[in-house]
RNA sequence: GCCCGAGUGGUGGAAUUGGUAGACACGAAGGACUUAAAAUCCUUUGGCCAUUGCGGCCGUGCCGGUUCGAGUCCGGCCUCGGGUACCA
C-alpha cells in the first residue's frame, strides 16, 4: 500500500474546517498581510484546471506568510451578478438568484477539494443585500460629491453650493461636464430645479444624455471596456452608438491621479502600460480659430501647436455643433448626405473602414490667427466628437492621417519642421509625413529656427497673450457609464420627483431587488425593473429602473472583506486601519482596463471622503498566465486523396519509367496524372463519379490521341498492385480497358495514425476527447463508444497503436480539451494537483496543460512519503544526529524554497523539493532532524501531506500554526570550489581548488597542469582571467 | 500601424548579477524485480562525427556588434502571443 491521499486529504480538510484553522481576526501583536484572489464569477461550467492556478499560487504564498509570522487575511467570495445567469433566466424563467446559488455551491465544492486556506467566514457576495447596501451607499456618496481641482480631491456637494453662493462659477475649479458662467447673484436667483440641473454637471455620479454603446442583443448599454472591436466582450454581439440618458461616474476627474498612482504600485510594466494607454494622457494646447463671415469660433486641440503655420485645412467631427451653421448653401446637400452616411454606419463598419478616406468640404474657411491664411473647413469621421474639441487643425506635412487626407482630396502640404541635416524636398514628392517630435521649425514666421520643444512653448505663450488659446491636457479615458437596462444587478438608490433624481435616505438601504414576472424589457422598451409592481417610494415617487453594472459590486469588495459582517458601516475604521490595503493581488491581466481601473477609482474616492487609509487598493499584483488546452487530434482519411497519394508515390520521379505530371490542366479539363511521353491520362475517382465521366473523358482522349485509365478509388485502396500492373501495361503499349465498372464499396470512415506516410496529404484533423487519449495513444474502443456513428471505423495503425496529433489552443468544450480538476484530484489527490500546477512553468506565463506530466509529481509525492514510511506503512524515522551532507541538503533546500517563494518562482521551488528528496533517498536519510523541517517547508505546497506527516511525527497541533524553518549559512560553506577551466571561453575541464586560494596561486596551479599544456600547446598564454569561486578562463 | 511580452532538446521548462547551456520533470529506448500486471529501481536520452580508449565539432529564432567570456548586454530583422486603434 502506498500513501493513501484520498483518505488523508479528506481527514485534514474536515479537521481544518471543524477547528476553524483558517479563521483570522485582528491581532495587533502580529504584522498583517492581505492576500487576495480576484473575485470569481461562478459560471455554470464550473472550474477547469486553468482557474485554480492563481488561487493555488496565492494560497501557497498566504500559507508561507503565516509560517513567517504574519497575520494573513486570505478571503474568498463571489462576483455573483452577471449576464450568463440573467440570459439563462430570460430563456428559462429561472430566477438568476437560483442559478447563481447553484453555481456557487458547485464552485465551493470544487474549491474545497483543493485545500485552500480561505477564511470562509468572510465570504462576500455582490448580490447579497447586506453587501450591496454599501455599493448603493457609495453611489449616494458619489452623487453627493464633486471634484475640486484646487484641492485635488472629492468634496461634498455642499461645499460647491457654498462656493457658488459666495463667488459664482468663477470661484470654482472643478471636474465637470459643463461649466457655465454665472455670478453669485445669478446662482441665488436660480430656481431649485435649475440649480439642481447645474449641480448635475459637477456630481461624481451624474445623469446625462450621452452617446453610449448600445447592444441590442443583450438589451443593454455597455461600458467602453466591455466592448472590443465593435462587439460585446461577453457574447460577441454587435454594438451600436446611440444617445441615451444614463448614470455616469466621473472617473475622468481622477485621470491624473490614476496615472500618477501607477508609479507607486508594484505591478507588472505591461499592466501599467495598458492602463496608461487606456487613460491616454496627451499634453498640448487649444487654439481658437475665427471663421470667415461667421461669428463663431472653432476651438481645436493639438499636441503640436508648433506646426500651426503648416495647417492647410481644418477638420470637424460630423456631429460638431458648428457644422450646421458654417456650411455654405452650395455645400449644404453634400454635407447632409455625408453626415447621414456616417450616422447609418455601424460601429463595426466604421472600424473596418478605417483605411478608407472620406470627408466633405463645408464651403467655409477658418482664419489662421497667426498669419490670417484662409483654410478650408472639412468634416470627416476620422475626427471624433468625443475627444478634445471634436475639431482639428490639419497639418498634413507632420501628421500621417492629415497627410493621407490631403493627398486624397488634393489639399496643399506645407513643411514646417526639418530634421537635422535634412535637404528640403518639395512636399509634392513626399511619400509620407514627417511625424517625429524633433527638429527645427521653418516656414513659420517667429518660430523659425526654434526646436520643436521651444516652438511649442513659444506658440502657446503667444496664443495666451492674445487670449486665443492655452495649454491643455486631454485624456482618452471617458466617464464610466453606470446604468444597465438589466434585471440582475444592484438597484440604484434613486427616485424621481418632477423628473429630477433624488437619493434615498441611508436608513432606507438596502433597496432590494424586486420580483418581476419576466426578465425582459417592457413593451415600451423600459428595463425589466419597470415590470415590478409597486416599484416606488412610500410617498409614491417612481424608483430608478436601471440597475448597476458588473463592476459596481467588484469595485470595493476587498474592503468589505476586512469587516464583512458589519451592519453599521461598509467596514470599521479599526479594521481598515489594521488591514489597510491588499498586499498581494492575484489575478488575470484581462481586467487591466476594467475592474482594475474602476476599483482604483472607487478606492481613491473613499480615500478622499475619509473612509480608507490608503488611496491605492492593491500594492502588489501578480497576473497568472492562461493555461491553454492541449487538444488531441485524429486524422480522418479522404479516400480519394489517399488513393491519389499512393499512385503518385509510384508514378513520381519516373517511378514507372516515364515522367508524369500531377494535376494536368488542358483548358477547363483537369486530370490527376498525365504522361506526355506515354500520352497517358490517369484519373482516380469514386466509382459513381467515374460512371458519369467515363463517356465524355473517352471522347476527349480519342480526339487528342491520348490513352486513358480511369481508376476507382476502391481498386487503388484494395488491390493497388493490380492497378500498377495495368499502368505498366499501358506504358508498355498494351491494351487495357479504360474503365471497369465494379460495385461501389460501402464507405467506411478511415482514420490514419499520425505518422502514416503521406497522412498530411490525404487526411483532415478532427478533435477528439482528451479523456480517451493517453500519452497521445488513442483508446480505440473508447473512441467508438464516444462517437457511435464511427463505431465501424477502420484505423490505420503504426506499431499496433493509433498515435494522435496535438495542438495547443484555448481550453473549450467544443475542442474536447477541457481538463477538470475534480477528475485529477480523484486520481492523484489535491496535493499533486497543487504541486503540478505550480511545476508547469513560470506563474505569469501562458502555458499548455499537459496531463502526462502530472505522473512525475505524483511519483515525487510518494517518494517523499517513503522517506518517512517503509513498505509496510510503518513510520521509520530515527532520532540520530544528522551528518554534514544531510544538513547541507536540508539548508540548501530551505534557502532555495524561501527565495523562490519570495520571487513567485513556484516551479523552481517544486524542483528544489524533488532534488532534495532524490538526494535524501540516495543517502537513505530517515532522520527526524532533517525530515521535520522539510514537512514545514513543503506545507504551503502540499498542506494535506504535510499535516499528515506532522501529526505522524508526534505533534498534536496543526502544521499551519508553526514557524517556517530558518536556513543556516554555516552548513552551506564549502572548503573547495570546483572551477570550470576554459580556454578562449570554452570549458575544457574542472579543477577543484581551496576556496580561499589567492588568484596568483590559482594561476600558477592551473598553468602548471598537464591538461592545460595540451590546450595551450605552442600558442602561448595571452591572458588569464580568474574570478574567484566562479571561473577560470585562459586566453591563448 | 503603434505599445508591451516571448522565442532554449521530442515536450513543459532551468540557468536569480554577463561566468560550466539543457537543472527538475514528462516522453522514449533498454534492463532488473514479478507467473503476470501495477508499483519500484537501474542505464541511456540536444545534434553530428568518432566509438578501440581518448574524444572532437556544432548548438539558446536570424544577421551583426561589445566582451577574456553572451541564452543573458547593444543594433537590425523574422515569427508568435497580448493590448490598442483614426485620441489630433
Amino acid at each position: 500500500m502506498d500513501y493513501n491521499f484520498a483518505a488523508v486529504e479528506k481527514k485534514w480538510q474536515e479537521y481544518w474546517r471543524n477547528n476553524t484553522i483558517y479563521k483570522v481576526s485582528i491581532d495587533q501583536n502580529k504584522p498583517k498581510y492581505y492576500v487576495l484572489d480576484m473575485f470569481p464569477y461562478p459560471s455554470g461550467a464550473g472550474l477547469h484546471v486553468g482557474h485554480p492556478l492563481g488561487y493555488i499560487a496565492s494560497d501557497i504564498f498566504a500559507r508561507f506568510k503565516r509560517l513567517k509570522g504574519f497575520n494573513v487575511l486570505h478571503p474568498m467570495g463571489y462576483d455573483a451578478y452577471g449576464l450568463p445567469a440573467e440570459q439563462y433566466a430570460i430563456q428559462t424563467g429561472t430566477h438568476p438568484a437560483i442559478t447563481t446559488e447553484k453555481n456557487i455551491s458547485r464552485y465551493r465544492e470544487q474549491l474545497d477539494k483543493i485545500g485552500f486556506s480561505y477564511d470562509w467566514d468572510r465570504e462576500v457576495r455582490t448580490s447579497d443585500p447586506d453587501y450591496y447596501k454599501w455599493t448603493q451607499w457609495t453611489f449616494i456618496q458619489l452623487f453627493n460629491s464633486w471634484y475640486n481641482r484646487k484641492t485635488d480631491k472629492a468634496e461634498p456637494i455642499t461645499s460647491l453650493v457654498k462656493a457658488f453662493e459666495q463667488g459664482g462659477s468663477n470661484a470654482v475649479e472643478a471636474a465637470c461636464s459643463e461649466h457655465p458662467a454665472f455670478t453669485a447673484e445669478n446662482w441665488k436667483a436660480m430656481s431649485e430645479v435649475v440649480q439642481q440641473q447645474n449641480l448635475m454637471h459637477y456630481r461624481l455620479a451624474y445623469l446625462a444624455d450621452t452617446i453610449v454603446n448600445w447592444c441590442p442583443a443583450l438589451g443593454t448599454v455597455l461600458a467602453n471596456d466591455e466592448v472590443s472591436e465593435g462587439l460585446s466582450v461577453r457574447g460577441g454581439h454587435p454594438v451600436e452608438r446611440k444617445s441615451m440618458r444614463q448614470w455616469l461616474l466621473r472617473i475622468t476627474a481622477y485621470s491624473d491621479r490614476l496615472l500618477k498612482g501607477l508609479e507607486t504600485l508594484d505591478w507588472s510594466d505591461s499592466i501599467k502600460d495598458i492602463q496608461r494607454n487606456w487613460i491616454g494622457k496627451s499634453v498640448g494646447g487649444s487654439i481658437a480659430f475665427e471663421v470667415e463671415n461667421h461669428a463663431g469660433l472653432i476651438e481645436v486641440f493639438t499636441t503640436r501647436p508648433d506646426t500651426i503655420f503648416g495647417a492647410t485645412f481644418m477638420v470637424l467631427a460630423p456631429e460638431h455643433e458648428l457644422v450646421k451653421t458654417i456650411t455654405t448653401a452650395e455645400q449644404q446637400a453634400a454635407v447632409s448626405a455625408y453626415i447621414q452616411r456616417t450616422k447609418n454606419r455601424s460601429e463595426r463598419e466604421r472600424m473596418t473602414e478605417v483605411k478608407k478616406i472620406s470627408g466633405q468640404f463645408t464651403g467655409a474657411y477658418a482664419l489662421n490667427p497667426f498669419n490670417n491664411a484662409r483654410i478650408p473647413i472639412w468634416i470627416a469621421d476620422y475626427v471624433l466628437m468625443g475627444y478634445g474639441t471634436g475639431a482639428i487643425m490639419a497639418v498634413p506635412a507632420h501628421d500621417s492621417r492629415d497627410f493621407a487626407f490631403a493627398r486624397h482630396f488634393e489639399l496643399p502640404i506645407i513643411q514646417v519642421v526639418t530634421s537635422q541635416g535634412e535637404t528640403l524636398i518639395d512636399t509634392k514628392n513626399w511619400e509620407e509625413s514627417y511625424d517625429a517630435k524633433e527638429g527645427v521649425l521653418v516656414n513659420s514666421d517667429f518660430l523659425n529656427g526654434k526646436t520643436v520643444q521651444d516652438a511649442i512653448l513659444s506658440l502657446i505663450a503667444a496664443a495666451e497673450q492674445r487670449g486665443i488659446g492655452s495649454s491643455r491636457v486631454n485624456y482618452r479615458l471617458r466617464d464610466a457609464i453606470f446604468s444597465r437596462q438589466r434585471y440582475w444587478g444592484e438597484p440604484f438608490p434613486v427616485y424621481y420627483k418632477d423628473g429630477m433624481p433624488y437619493m434615498l435616505q441611508e436608513d432606507q438601504l438596502p433597496l432590494e431587488l424586486p420580483a418581476v414576472d419576466a426578465y425582459l424589457p417592457t413593451e415600451n422598451g423600459e428595463p425589466p425593473l419597470a415590470r415590478a409592481t409597486d416599484w416606488q417610494t412610500k410617498e409614491g415617487f417612481p424608483l430608478e429602473t436601471n440597475t448597476m453594472p458588473g463592476f459596481a459590486g467588484s469595485s470595493g469588495y476587498y474592503l468589505r472583506y476586512m469587516d464583512p459582517n458589519n451592519k453599521e458601516a461598509y467596514f470599521s475604521k479599526e479594521a481598515n486601519a489594521y488591514w489597510q490595503e491588499v498586499d498581494l493581488y492575484m489575478g488575470g491581466a484581462e481586467h487591466a482596463t476594467g475592474h482594475l481601473i474602476y476599483a482604483r477609482f472607487w478606492n481613491m474616492f473613499l480615500f478622499d471622503i475619509g473612509l480608507t487609509v490608503k488611496d491605492e487598493p492593491f500594492r502588489k499584483m501578480i497576473n497568472q498566465g492562461m493555461i491553454q488546452g492541449r487538444s488531441s487530434l485524429v486524422y480522418r482519411v479522404n479516400p480519394e486523396k489517399m488513393a491519389e497519394y499512393h499512385l503518385w508515390e509510384k508514378l513520381k520521379n519516373k517511378g514507372m519509367g516515364v515522367e508524369f505530371i500531377r494535376d494536368f490542366k488542358d483548358g477547363h479539363r483537369k486530370f490527376d496524372f498525365f504522361s506526355p511521353e506515354a500520352k497517358l491520362i490517369i484519373e482516380v475517382r469514386r466509382v459513381k463519379s467515374l460512371e458519369k465521366l467515363a463517356h465524355p473523358y473517352t471522347e476527349y482522349a480519342q480526339k487528342k490521341g491520348y490513352r486513358m485509365l480511369l481508376i476507382p478509388v476502391r481498386d487503388m485502396l484494395l488491390e493497388k498492385e493490380v492497378v500498377f500492373e495495368k499502368v505498366a501495361a499501358l506504358i508498355a503499349g498494351k491494351k487495357v480497358p479504360e474503365f471497369e465498372d465494379k460495385p461501389a464499396l460501402k464507405i467506411v470512415p478511415v482514420f490514419a495514425s499520425k505518422n502514416i506516410d503521406g497522412r498530411a496529404f490525404f487526411s483532415d484533423p478532427i478533435h477528439v476527447d482528451i479523456s480517451i487519449v493517453q500519452n497521445d495513444i488513442l483508446d480505440i474502443e473508447a473512441f467508438k463508444k464516444w462517437q457511435p456513428h464511427w463505431s465501424d471505423a477502420v484505423f490505420l495503425l503504426e506499431d499496433d497503436k493509433y498515435v494522435c496529433g496535438w495542438e495547443v489552443e484555448k481550453m473549450s468544450k467544443s475542442k474536447y480539451n477541457v481538463q477538470n480538476p475534480d477528475e485529477l484530484i480523484e486520481r492523484y489527490g489535491a496535493d499533486t494537483l497543487r504541486l503540478y500546477e505550480m511545476f508547469l512553468g513560470p506563474l505569469e506565463q501562458s502555458k499548455p496543460w499537459d496531463t502526462q506530466g502530472i505522473e512525475g509529481v505524483f511519483r515525487f509525492i510518494r517518494k517523499f512519503w517513503r522517506l518517512f514510511f517503509d513498505d509496510n506503512q510503518q513510520l521509520k524515522v530515527s532520532d540520530d544526529e544528522p551528518n554534514k551532507a544531510e544538513l547541507k541538503i536540508l539548508h540548501k533546500t530551505i534557502r532555495k524554497v524561501e527565495e523562490d517563494i519570495e520571487r513567485f518562482s513556484f516551479n523552481t521551488a517544486v524542483s528544489a523539493f524533488m532534488i532534495c528528496t532524490n538526494e535524501l533517498a540516495e543517502l537513505k536519510c530517515n532522520k527526524t532532524a532533517i525530515l521535520e523541517p522539510l514537512v514545514l517547508l513543503i506545507s504551503p505546497y502540499a498542506p494535506h501531506l504535510a499535516e499528515e506527516l506532522w501529526h505522524a511525527l508526534g505533534h498534536q497541533d496543526s502544521v499551519v500554526k508553526q514557524d517556517f524553518p530558518i536556513w543556516d549559512e554555516t552548513f552551506l560553506v564549502e572548503n573547495t570550489f570546483t572551477y570550470p577551466v576554459s580556454f578562449n571561453g570554452k570549458k575544457r575541464f574542472d579543477l577543484e581548488l581551496p576556496i580561499d586560494m589567492p588568484v596568483k596561486e590559482i594561476e600558477k596551479q592551473v598553468l602548471g597542469l598537464e591538461e592545460s599544456a595540451k590546450w595551450i600547446s605552442d600558442k602561448g598564454v595571452k591572458k588569464v582571467i580568474i574570478v574567484p569561486n566562479r571561473i577560470i578562463n585562459i586566453v591563448v
